[in-house]
DNA sequence: TTAAAGATGCATTTGATGTGCATCTTATGC
DNA sequence: GCATAAGATGCACATCAAATGCATCTTTAA
């Protein structure tokens, strides 16, 4: 039930630009969190790929946010990050798993569960998560 | 995000002693869903603690419910069996935990994000899931 | 052409989860 | 009251995904 680190990193990179609102290196991110460059490496690699910043390679490079804050939900973030969302394995099943899936509900109560969450996931996005235009107190300039 | 495995034992454990609607045996169980004897026990004895079955020893022993399946809230058998349910660390930390806490208002999403998600199962019931009284088809016996 | 910066693959570590085994305790019934 | 049925419990080991660090490659600005 918890989420990975990746999904966190994820979202702190993308809170981070945000806040920012400026180009920023991949060193300096993972300097602020005091968090390993590889890590952070990995994560920026995929929000680019997905579309979410722009990675600029090269001298005076670095990340900036693709998209206005006021349009990236959460929901698809944390859904892309971590692979399943089924609370269970029978829930993503098509093939019967458990023998008395026949007439156990479990399956569409899970599924409920998993949406009414990821709905309101959903409707949350960057901007109500950050306040934009805040200075950041950088640890090391 | 996934449950585990002594999470969806119990669950079924449940549903089987519902359903079934009289006292049943460790290995039966076991032998019913095809898991390891050991693991059912494991998740008996919890369950059993937790007051939600009755497990009788000696000779003619056995488990069976100890409450109405009306009366069995899914919510809190699944945070029973699931250590934390906090999506991210911070969630749950009254100390900050990143830096940015004091402006990120992530914490309170996530927060939200498993309150829709508990109030909707605390709101399901074991009977809801089960077919009460249905004659299970026994694999043996 | 050099140096800055991100991209990528690999190898290793680690921790939680799952799994089986051995043994103990409790209760029933002859 | 002894033998047996059943659950309780602790220990050791296996396994797998996540986390982590390292080395090297690619791109691009100055």
């Amino acid at each position: 039930m918890r989420l990975s680190l990746h999904t966190d990193y994820a979202l702190r990179v993308l809170i981070y630009l945000a806040e920012a609102n400026s180009r920023a290196k991949v060193a300096e991110i993972a300097g602020y969190f005091d968090i390993s460059r590889d890590h952070v490496a990995k994560v920026t690699q995929r929000l680019a790929r997905l579309g979410y910043i722009r990675a600029i390679r090269g001298a005076g490079g670095g990340l900036e946010l693709a998209m206005d804050p006021g349009k990236v939900r959460l929901g698809p973030i944390i859904a892309d990050f971590e692979g399943t969302l089924h609370l269970l394995e029978c829930v993503g099943a098509t093939e019967p798993i458990c023998c008395i899936q026949s007439s156990c509900r479990l399956k569409q109560v899970l599924a409920k569960a998993q949406k009414v969450q990821k709905d309101y996931l959903d409707g949350v996005y960057l901007s109500d998560v950050v306040q934009v235009g805040r200075s950041l107190d950088k640890k090391t300039k």
